[in-house]
DNA sequence: TATCGGCAATTGTGATCACAAACGCAGATG
DNA sequence: CATCTGCGTTTGTGATCACAATTGCCGATA
């Protein structure tokens, strides 16, 4: 195989899927972005095989929509389909906030503030993709205490799905307000309030579906 | 583009990927089972490329694993990601449940009574493969009236999962009972009652989980 | 008999090419 | 001004090839 495994390097294919799955979550694209394979290829400099892989592996995951004629652009999502995947997201996070509480010291506790002033700094500048990715990054950094890889790797695929319309969203919306839902989040991680954590995760992943519904 | 739109032409990797899906999901394959690219490619008679496209992406969706050398083969899960994945699906399937309970009328209720004689009967001659695709076929039909396309693919990635391990697990209970879960769901139907139906649902999945921890 | 070393076969990766279908823009037509 | 018709361009698909790394088997050695 052409796959070198000495140190960390990753196949070509590999770095391109990571690459275009960060663009995509973090709400670097906008919704029904076009991408195509040559596109691609010559962006990263490399053939069209590795990118076909790329591409369809995002799409099979609901980044990226294929069009009848196999063409490839970032999903445009219904509003009842952001509602399923809002839905998901609080089935699952709220799943994975119980099975964290009992594992989530203080050292985590500190981390997810440290990330919570990320985020604020975030909205204060009204940038979208740092918002969102941070965002994320202080959910993943919670549920991750969680040692559930599967239901993890399920809501990612479900955040994934949601990028670009998320950037819509909250570029749209232009909110003010720092992450008071977050705020909830600690405080019953701290007084290990499992209810009132399920209450604040479900409340926090809610939030947005109903400035949707404007 | 290569193709054809006429009709219900799929490409080659596309049917790749859903004749092997379906081995997949519905057990006919045992856990750690190997596939290679020419080997794949040589059975269904087309050159690798779409070959490696279909099983990346079963990759992608878990169906698969790939080991550190890139080479496919069917998972071998672990007891801690059984029990993730049973989780998953009593989550995600009891939401199914309640949201199609209010669209269930009375023909749904005479169709799943007619998948569940199948299931008995699969149950009655051991037969695992069609017991496996039944029962699928009994919770398939009735989430799509849960009109919940975006939960559906993803329980149905869950079962994907699942598939070699739930064929090795239900080869060797070699279990006599017919579905009695089934019929407690069918009953909850017929009553609109939500909260036994969500029970019910929840004991279905999980059974067997029980069988498991031996 | 068990273990190690080495070589040949196997395997996944990425580049390239031919091909057919869809796209998109320009020009003709009403 | 709007709509339709062509035709060149763009695009995804699948086959084939060279390559490098892994695998696995066979024989040598202790």
């Amino acid at each position: 195989m052409a796959e070198k495994l000495q140190d960390s390097y990753l196949a070509a294919h590999d770095q391109l899927y990571r690459n275009l799955r960060m663009r995509i979550m973090y709400g670097e694209l906008r919704p029904g972005q076009a991408m195509t394979l040559r596109g691609v290829a010559e962006e990263f400099s490399v053939s069209v095989t590795p990118v076909r892989e790329a591409l369809k592996r995002l799409a099979a995951e609901g980044a990226l929509s294929i069009s009848v004629s196999g063409r490839f652009q970032t999903p445009a999502l219904t509003n009842d389909r952001i509602e399923e995947l809002a839905a998901l997201r609080a089935l699952i996070e709220v799943e994975l906030a119980t099975r964290a509480l009992p594992r989530a010291h203080m050292a985590l506790v500190e981390r997810l503030q440290t990330i919570n002033n990320a985020i604020s700094v975030a909205v204060a500048k009204a940038d979208a993709v740092t918002y969102i990715r941070t965002n994320l990054e202080f959910h993943r950094t919670l549920y991750l205490r969680a040692q559930a890889p599967a239901m993890l790797a399920t809501v990612e695929t479900v955040w994934l799905q949601m990028g670009p319309t998320m950037r819509a969203l909250y570029g749209r919306l232009q909110r003010k307000d720092p992450p008071m839902h977050h705020r909830l989040i600690l405080a019953a991680l701290k007084a290990g309030d499992e209810p009132g954590l399920r209450v604040a995760v479900r409340a926090d992943v809610t939030q947005g579906l109903r400035m949707l519904a404007r």
